[in-house]
DNA sequence: ACAACATATCACCACTCGGTGACAAAAATC
DNA sequence: GATTTTTGTCACCGAGTGGTGATATGTTGT
């Protein structure tokens, strides 16, 4: 017998696709089974490596955590928050502005399920992943603020309305993946999120007129 | 040596005593530790009992926790949302009523961190307690909203809209468990959480008036 | 006093977790 | 072709998890 192996292939070895391996392993693993599936047995099984390269080449779960984080288009961009054309967001009348930018925010939220999952991590600990997100989201909506509506919008409490609303939309987002229905609101078709995006238009036509 | 127990009491064995110190450690384990405390070996070791006791008298943890949650008063009544005095409620006009409902179910959740420690618990898993709390609120809260708005408020956006908001308090109260600060709004002070309020009222205000 | 019973403890199981040192195999270098 | 370095695997560790059978001890009734 010169050498068992019968249907392996020969294994290549290269860190780079290892790497990318490991970095993949943590989106499918927490898209499928949440934060909590995310450990370093896990991962390294689902890579389909062993898990002391982990440590090798990230320095810990944290690292690759933090790898992952990097790479990931988590968070929607200024141009996907404004409907992808900037100018003729700016020229809407404040409150289309608000009422587009609810429906274009639940819509990229909506699409990015592996972000929901982060943002229901954020809810329960903090971590390289976490505060990753956490600091883009605060850079993004900061600046999406200052740039379309701060200026008109000067009234503290009226701001503070926003974020509220901003924080329900969170809620309700997060809450989708174990429940379909919250308070009487669908939370799982787009009929149901149109709904929201009604009541939410509500809101703002109460704030700003 | 007669007996070795030089500052043990004698212990005395009373299954309703030791039924109460475990259902009281999940309660301080949950309060101390977060959900992420409450497991079997840890809520014994609270106790100061065998866990094996655990399962003689609820049959498991679940039960255990099944327990906890038909004791405690986690979810504030019809009267304390209303602020003391039904009837005083009830004759309020609809924006002032709406405005100190906000009030008293931020006051009432503020004074009830075991509630917000469970309600942390509910975006990341279904358990005995959840549920409890779940079917609590979602009684209580359609109660509340069946009794004193429904029939003014009938238009179903401005009801998603309180929801909403509802749905941002929750997000907040959660959060401010882990963080101090959400996009601008402080969470810590009183002061804070006036200020919160006040938003809520400017969105009220202008979904009534 | 003794037996019967309820109550509590203990030792142990199989398992998972994060983490590491020793070692094999492939690649790169000489 | 031989040597060194990189890449990967394996076996193992200690700690902690949920769960259970055997056993000790306190309580109660006769």
């Amino acid at each position: 017998m010169l050498c068992g192996m019968a249907k392996n292939e020969v294994k290549i070895r290269d860190k780079m696709i290892t790497s990318r391996r490991l970095i993949a392993a943590v989106g499918s693993l927490l898209a499928r089974e949440g934060f909590k599936g995310v450990g370093v047995n896990a991962v390294a099984r689902e890579a389909g490596v062993d898990k002391k390269l982990i440590y090798r080449y990230f320095g810990g779960l944290p690292g690759l955590i933090g790898a992952f984080g990097k790479e990931g288009d988590f968070w929607p961009s200024l141009l996907e928050l404004a409907g992808g054309d900037l100018q003729a967001f700016g020229r809407m009348p404040l409150e289309d502005r608000l009422s587009a930018f609810s429906r274009n925010f639940i819509a990229a939220l909506r699409r990015r399920p592996l972000t929901v999952a982060i943002m229901a991590w954020e809810v329960v600990e903090a971590n390289e992943l976490t505060r990753e997100l956490e600091a883009v989201r605060e850079e993004r909506i900061m600046d999406f603020f200052r740039m379309f509506f701060v200026s008109e919008l000067p009234d503290e409490d009226r701001q503070a309305g926003i974020m509220i609303v901003g924080a329900g939309v969170n809620y309700l987002l997060i809450r989708s993946g174990h429940i379909d229905i919250y308070g009487g609101i669908g939370l799982v078709t787009d009929d149901d999120w149109d709904r929201i995006a009604a009541g939410i238009d509500r809101l703002i036509e109460g704030l700003i007129g």
